[in-house]
DNA sequence: ACGAGGATGCTCT
DNA sequence: GAGCATCCTCGTC
């Protein structure tokens, strides 16, 4: 049971801070792989110009106008895939990007795909990585596909809210939420 | 700990 | 042809 698509249906700032402490999990491979996602980033629709969503429909992100519950993959820099939530209504290109988690499954694995043993999944081409995800997982759905996104937010978890990484437009809003574990 | 620079390929002007 | 929703390595401090 999920309300993930009630969720990412509704405004994509709620939604992405909601996201955090669920689970993020792929099979792929025949291998499962879990994380806990600490950091994701909101992006609006055509209405943000950081968005990719901002210029309307190109191939490149034609799931961002899906339901939401989607998942998008794009290349960045020409190396590196990353994940994001689709949200907000159908047609409308919103979306979570998932940026980073910790290790909860498979993290032999995660090291192996990674190739070294440290910083597995803290930033989004690193996640991408990890999981075992690419360009052709995107459009798959994030409630059924080999990608899903599992659990409730643990209850009086911390976010931090901070402006969004990597961006030149609309660089002031603080739409990038890191959720902060209790130390030991 | 932190910063500079390069790798790399796709999208859109 | 420009510009990236990035990561890694190697240099300093």
């Amino acid at each position: 049971m999920s309300d993930l698509p009630r969720l990412l249906a509704g405004d994509v700032v709620a939604a992405a801070r909601r996201l955090l402490g669920r689970r993020l999990r792929s099979e792929i491979g025949g291998i499962v792989c879990e994380v806990l996602l600490t950091e994701v980033e909101a992006y609006g629709g055509t209405e943000d110009p950081a968005s990719h969503g901002f210029g309307g429909w190109t191939r490149r992100n034609a799931s961002m106008f899906r339901s939401p519950g989607t998942l998008y993959v794009y290349r960045s820099y020409g190396i590196h895939w990353c994940l994001n939530a689709v949200a907000g209504a159908v047609g409308e290109p919103a979306a979570v990007l998932l940026r980073a988690g910790r290790p909860l499954v498979g993290e032999e694995e995660m090291r192996r795909r990674r190739g070294r043993s440290d910083h597995l999944c803290d930033g989004p081409g690193k996640l991408a990585q990890a999981l075992g995800v690419t360009g052709e997982h995107d459009g798959t759905s994030l409630l059924e596909g080999p990608v899903r996104l599992l659990g409730d937010p643990p209850p009086g978890r911390r976010i931090v809210a901070g402006p969004r990484v990597g961006i030149s437009r609309a660089a002031d809003r603080p739409w990038r939420f890191r959720m902060v574990e209790p130390g030991p």
